[in-house]
DNA sequence: ACTACCCGCGAAACCGCTTTCACGGAGTCT
DNA sequence: AGACTCCGTGAAAGCGGTTTCGCGGGTAGT
């Protein structure tokens, strides 16, 4: 059976007596159509069950209606909730503005690469990157005018919007925390350095520990990658090296989860000999025993920061970076 | 600066010295092109750098090389590092074939509604569908002749080609464990059985527990909804109306790590006192303590088949539902 | 050598919508 | 009353490809 034919501009220009252009007016919201006529058009387009082809109307003028979302990495990062829950925020406010969603899970190496092709041919109105390893692509593409925001803080300096945790004050309020309850010998364990969250995160446990007054001796930074081995790597070396630890900060709940853990195996009572505050508070946080004290984001805020700052970028404001704002959420491992 | 403008069959058809025609012949790969103009061609395309337009080409060819990916449900599915990954299966594989991928996270209750028209306005080629709570949708599209895959069982039986993890074998397998384990009164929590993932698996269950020539008691069916908190509930209810239990099957790991919290926290030992099977082998299975004994279910595979499927839709071969098998991966909880 | 056929290729129509441009009529100004 | 603006509107020219159609020349058949 073939579908049935959509009706085009020709039919409902036809129906309501007018040109397609009037058609093409009222149905873009040109204020200087007649009511009447304009009421016309709109009942034919209801009886006949109209639909525009955004296909044929991306082409003649030049907006697709489909923003990119870009991921640079391959499987691991999406399978990671967190940028699944992002990226759900953002499907979800951009499809309130009648924008639609290309994800494109892949590395962004070069400037030269598919995924850089596919966003200079003029396919996307717009891209939203997470995860970036490097500002190369964006940087090279910010020539091109195309409007992109950034989830997470780009590692130079550019001028182009991003929206982020505040990584920094989490990780501050989570090291004091620690301090507070009377650490004296607190370390971390920082994510992947190559991103900026990690980076910003270890200098939010420096700051915190520069205001006791003491330097962070050599050994309690751990430079871990986020994933539940690593925290459990280092939270035994650091045993080994530092037996009196007394907290540790967790650049994310899941090497906090290894790093309770690692300690637990090892004897060491969690809160009592060690405290440990994570971040992120997944879900996770809730299944150790004792459950995480962590540094809360909201995933779902950001991801609908970022659709919201490309909106507004598409409509042409000024737009400025968002710093969303974090909570310490106390349980029972400190 | 204005970007600068791509070449169009225009351009590169006077350079190459041949009509637009033949340049769209060439780039369509039509064998029918003398070698050496099509030589020409590419050459020319090399050296302009000339891509094409797909939304031109969407327009003029009515192929729009996009497929959508419906997530049936809101933010809480995504959240669910489930689908992420199914997705990024899908992505991969679609954007090895040059398709893109649109992603649309919204409850898919009409057949009327906005990802309704979106599918039927043409404007992807087809359309992949996860966690359908309804047929309905699926099944007015099919008029249209959209291709279309499910990724998990449809709820009634429409010949539309879907890709499934071995659920009912799973949960046999890992019920079956528990049997063989010398567990005496095996309970299970169920997911949402709204979803036909979780009624196979609870099929799974039950004919393992038949074998055993008994009836499951009421009451060891637990209906859960895939939730870490809903794990933990029935674990509480479950103790106190079966204190006897001494195994259970969750329908998934963050069900049975509910579970094992509650279970320990009621001072029962896993898994001398009761054992404990997920199911999904989630990342969450490695981080509880014991680690938790599952089915294993593989994630990624099931995204890129679902992606093959729709490709070999879309070149006109018939397709076959594909089950995956799933695995038994023992671990401490039983 | 003459007609019939096939094949590679270009001209041009077309996909469905947007947007420029110019026109006719109403309203304004002198 | 005549000249001038302003405004709503339709005709038509694209947007950048794809595809049909038919032409001209080469091959084959008789």
């Amino acid at each position: 059976m073939v579908p049935a034919p959509r009706p085009t501009y020709t039919v409902i220009a036809k129906a309501a007596g007018v040109s397609e252009a009037t058609v093409s007016r009222v149905l873009n919201g040109d204020e200087s159509v007649h009511p009447d006529r304009a009421k016309r058009v709109l009942e034919a387009v209801q009886k006949l069950g109209y639909r525009k082809n955004r296909v044929a109307s991306a082409l003649a003028s030049g907006r697709s209606g489909l923003i990119a979302v870009v991921i640079d990495d391959d499987l691991s990062v999406f399978s990671d909730p967190f940028w699944g829950t992002v990226t759900s925020g953002v499907s979800r406010v951009l499809s309130e503005n009648g924008i639609h969603t290309v994800l494109m899970v892949s590395p962004v190496g070069s400037v030269d690469g598919g995924v850089a092709h596919y966003l200079k041919s003029g396919e996307v109105d717009g891209a939203i990157f997470f995860v970036l390893h490097s500002d190369a692509l964006v940087n090279n593409l910010k020539k091109t005018g195309l409007p992109m925001v950034i989830a997470g803080t780009p590692h130079s300096s550019l001028d182009i919007p991003f929206v982020d945790t505040d990584n920094f004050g989490g990780a501050y309020a989570g090291t004091k925390h620690l301090i507070n309850q009377g650490c004296q010998k607190v370390a971390i364990i920082t994510g992947d350095i190559g991103t900026t969250a990690a980076k910003q995160r270890l200098d939010g446990y420096l700051q915190a520990f520069r205001e006791t007054g003491k330097v962070p001796a050599k050994g309690l930074i751990c430079e871990g990658d986020y994933s539940l081995g690593s925290g459990m790597e280092h939270t035994m070396s650091l045993l080994e090296k530092h037996p009196d630890v007394d907290g540790i900060f967790a650049s994310n709940d899941l090497m906090a989860a290894g790093a309770v853990t690692v300690l637990q195996d090892m004897g060491k009572k969690v809160p009592e000999d060690v405290k440990v505050v994570g971040f992120d508070d997944a879900l996770i946080a809730q299944t150790t025993r004792p459950a995480l004290t962590t540094v809360r984001q909201d995933v779902v805020a950001l991801g609908e920061a970022a659709a919201s700052l490309m909106i507004a970028q598409l409509n042409g404001e000024d737009v400025q970076p968002i710093i969303t704002t974090t909570e310490l959420i106390i349980r029972g491992s400190a």
